[in-house]
DNA sequence: CTGATCTTAACTGTATACAGTACAGTATTC
DNA sequence: GAATACTGTACTGTATACAGTTAAGATCAG
């Protein structure tokens, strides 16, 4: 018990943590097996919380799991970043739509007074700060739905299309700030349709252009190593 | 390995399912610890793969966890369901209407079969069995939307939901039925927005409704020990 | 009888050992 | 030369041991 960890964590909290962020940004090489003992051994810890961390994670999609072969990262398939981005833009209907009827003008105040804070302009931020700032803005947004649930899923979302998200925000790194400061103002009008609409073309996404954006970030996991 | 469990599963996959529905069903009380050594001598498991899948059951939130005090059953909280029966009303929205987009009328008519072959009354069937057909229905509906993301959460959110539902299903096991055909109906037609409404008067539950359902709930839990 | 403190038993957290299995690399045969 | 069988190595699957911690029970003062 050494390393400067983050305490009042179980070993295994730690790492979960550390190894659902190495699944995040592709440390771990698409549809590659994950090497217990040395992965232990890197993470100086042994295979017994080890293999607890990467069970939760198995439950939680970062990970698939084979009887017999072991624990193995996911793959990057363009059909599954589709249903998750489609996913991600009903959930944010549903919470636009909520947000609508339960929260208080100030907490959208507070939403508004993010958005200025946080500034119009991209302020030379890196594409994954942008992507950062973004998932706030919604977790934000989500919260003032009180559904914690939901919350709890779209976290879940937001982090398994996120390295996607961080090759795909250079395309449009100007846009977003605008689209949320139109979608507040619809949540201020209590106009729950339009904002609904809003959010549609701000999130939704065809297809085609996942799996174009998709071979970008192949190239990019593969170059980084 | 002598009993006759399900093969071609790892021993963490079986106590996995094993452990799942015994959480279900609440055999393990809302609140109370589960004690590892006396589990596994019950599951005839020692305590690595236990604890493999206790921790795979606390990612899926049936079971909760404490850091040096263990694994504990989840509570079974008003509010809790209550976000989880919103949450559930919004994934079946989503799917209605993306299977009014995306369904095959051949898709369609397998949906009407199912309710003719399951009949219009419930045919003496048991308040759990009434839960679970509705459960295919909607899964199979789910299915036709295409989004496998959608359909493995909404699983979660039934599997969570589920007892209560055994409760509640006695108090209105007729209308179900009736109600999907409604709804099979607004698609056929291809009518999204009415197939919506109809979803959520099906689905929808009050706050006041629901913590009513949970006292019983609970006597039922206590009940059965 | 109530509350605090100490002691002890029970249980969790983690490392490790070992058995069994998958896979690669080599040899052998056609 | 290609395909198949064999063998060894590496890695997973699971049990178990032990250390550390929590919680309960007993003892004693007020």
């Amino acid at each position: 018990m050494n390393e400067k960890k983050t305490r009042e964590l179980s070993r295994v909290d730690h790492l979960y943590l550390v190894i659902k962020e190495m699944a995040i940004s592709f440390d771990f090489k698409p549809g590659k097996r994950i090497n217990e003992v040395e992965l232990a051994a890197r993470l100086g810890a042994s295979r017994t919380p080890l293999r607890e961390a990467l069970n939760r994670l198995v439950a939680e999609e970062f990970l698939t799991f084979q009887q017999g072969r072991g624990f193995f990262c996911r793959e990057l398939k363009p059909r599954e970043m589709f249903e998750l981005y489609q996913f991600r833009s009903v959930l944010e209907a549903a919470s636009v739509r909520l947000t609508c009827e339960y929260a208080t003008a100030a907490e959208v105040q507070d939403l508004v007074d993010f958005l200025d804070q946080t500034g119009p302009e991209d302020g030379g931020r890196s594409s994954a700060e942008l992507v950062a700032l973004d998932e706030i803005f919604h977790q934000k947004l989500m919260a003032l739905s009180r559904n914690r649930e939901m919350a709890r899923v779209l976290d879940n979302v937001n982090a398994r299309i996120r390295y996607f998200r961080w090759v795909d925000m250079d395309a449009r790194r100007a846009e977003t700030q605008g689209e949320h400061r139109k979608i507040v103002a619809a949540i201020e009008a209590r106009d729950a349709d339009h904002a609904v609409q809003l959010m549609d073309l701000h999130i939704n996404k065809r297809l085609d252009q996942i799996t174009s954006a998709i071979k970008e970030s192949y190239s990019r996991i593969y170059m980084a190593s």
